[in-house]
Parts: structure tokens; sequence; C-alpha cells
DNA sequence: ATCGAACCCCCTTTTC
DNA sequence: GAAAAGGGGGTTCGAT
């Protein structure tokens, strides 16, 4: 009783046996690499909230300045006087003023 | 310095004030009481995987299990016969058989 | 029909053929049920959301105030103090007042 | 009326103006290094799947495999077995022999 | 109490 | 524009 012969699917690339395999490697070898090397940034990642938490700072806090960081002022301003507006429509704020 | 007068955006609803309040709210309130149901049902779930462990069943299958009789056997077998084909075209695989 | 018997693995339930599968069906079906009433209440909340943006509402910011909702006041001012401090040490505020 | 002195928490570092800031920033700048490096990365990945993708292999499939080849042979073969097991008590499965 | 892993949810992007 | 898939982040649980 045969192989892997019976398995072969219509829409495997229609190469000699071989060649597909070793084409498909040359991607997965690729992208595994890439993998790595953003497992080792992780890592260095991980080491620098380490040191920050160490030096007293609060990793949390870390991050949420980060993620605005990326956003531009106008777009955290948009935000933040929506959410303001809103919990003021539900009463959730103090009125802000007289 | 005034209050949140000023911060009205144009694109809230033109409704008398307070009118958009409480039909915010009733949004808020309708949404969170299907949380708290989403809560209460993932906890239920949480303990019948307790009581399955108990017996001696590894919750870790389970899942897949769970997982898999969500497709159809036929999605199932497509991705099965695909991925057998890719692992022995990477010679990950023992060739199938003798 | 012999079957399942010859991948009986040591650490399965030492009971009877057949209470096993009932056993273990009876929890999966338990799980299968709840899960059915997450998809459903997931679907509710979805159908919200839509209901509120049109309205006028950003989805967007009735999470962010739904997340906010969750946590008590004294929390919020807490990281919202030090989220504060840390811009601040950035140089990343105005500087706060005139 | 002074700026953002009211606001000192008694948790930041007790150093002089202007080191926490540059101390924090330090921390913050690494990090986001990190993170574009991460970005750009995750963009060559995308790519490849691109590549690969137009090439005839599905994407899909290659995560999978990806996936499992990060694993041992055991525990690939572990798992499998139990969840054969499983689907056979539960009678999702043909039997399995002849 | 800290560390690590697993699960869940949100969001973005792509596809149809 | 609606639906689906992939990626990322946060949170919670178990383990040490």
């Amino acid at each position: 009783m045969p192989g892997y012969h019976q398995v072969t699917a219509s829409h495997m690339p229609a190469e000699v046996a071989g060649i597909t395999g070793a084409h498909l490697l040359q991607y997965i070898e690729r992208i595994e690499r890439l993998e790595e090397e953003k497992t080792a940034l992780g890592e260095q990642s991980k080491e620098i909230f380490q040191e920050a938490k160490s030096s007293g700072f609060d990793p949390k806090i870390i991050r949420i300045v980060l993620r605005e960081r990326k956003r531009t002022p106008e777009e955290l301003d948009e935000e933040e006087t929506m959410v303001l507006l809103y919990k003021q429509a539900l009463g959730m704020m103090p009125a802000a003023d007289s």
C-alpha cells in the first residue's frame, strides 16, 4: 500500500516532486527566522520593563504612555473630549464646574 | 472658565439636553446587563471544566474537541489533508506507510 | 465493532467502556450549550452597538465608557494622575497651567 | 498657579527633577525602538506569506505547519492520541480500524 | 508573591 | 460595506 501519492490535491503547484517541497521549505524557514528575531526583541522588551520596574516606574503606566505616544495629540484630544462628553451625559462626571 | 458647554461636538444627536443622556444610558445599561450574563455563563463553563478535570479528563483536550465539533467533518478533513500534504513535502512525515 | 479498545491510554478513567464516553459527552454538551448562549448574548450586544451607532453614538467611545464604568473612580483617578505625571516628566504635556 | 508640582506621587523615584524624566525617557525610547523593529519584521513576514500565496500555497495551512513545527513530535503525538481517544469515546470517529 | 502560561477580547486588515 | 482572519494586548489562573 503506497504512500503519499494518493493525497495529492488538485490545487498544489503542478511541479516536479521535490521542487515544491523545497520551495515551501524556503518560505517556512524564512518565516521561522523572522519569528525568532521577533521573539528575541520581545525578550529584550520584557527586560527593559523589568529594569524600569526596578527603578520604581510602573510598567502598566509605561504601557499607557507608549500607547498614547503612538497617537497624535489631536486623536487623543478628540477621544478624550468625546469620552468626557458621554460621561457627562450619563451623569458620571461632577459637571466640571459652575 | 465655563463647563462642558464648549465640548459639544457637532455629531452628537441634536436632541434636547437630557434626552441624549437617557438614550445613551439605555444602550449602556443593556450592554452591561448582557455582559453580566456572559460573565455568569463563563463561570459556569469554568466550573464544568473543573468538574471534568476532577473526573480525569484533560481540559486542554476537551477544548480541542469542542473546537473541532464546531467545524464540519469536510472542513476538518480538507484541512487535515492539506496539512499532511505540506508536512510530507517538507519531509516532516514518516512517509505515511511502509 | 472493536474500534477504540486499542488506543486506551493509562490515564483515562478506569470505568466500564461506554460510561466514560457518556460521561465526557455530558460535559461536552453542557459546555456547548453555554457557548451557544454566550454567542447569542454576543450577537445581542453587537445589535445594540449598531443601534447606538445609528443613533449617532460612537461605539468606540461607548466601549471606553463601559470599560471605565467597571472600575472605581479611585482607580481611574490614580491611574490618570500617574499617566499625567509620567507625561509631564517626559515633556509630553503643556505644563498643565498658565 | 504652578504646574505639575501638586501631582507628585510618593512612589516616584526620589531623584532630582529632570533626572527621572530622562531616566524614564531612556526606557520609553528603547522600547519604542524595539517595537519598530518588531513591526518591520512583521511586515517582512507578511510579504513572505503573500509570496507563498502567489506560489499557490495556502497561508492558513502554512500557519498550521509553523505552529506544529514549534512543538516536539512527542507532544504532537501525545495530544493527537488523546484527541482521537476522546473523539472515539464520543462516537465522533468512524471506529478507526477494520 | 512572583513568574509563566492559557484564554479571551478587541482591533486592524483583508477579502468577498 | 459586511464578514472573516490574523495579530496584539490584557487579564486571569495555575504553578513554583
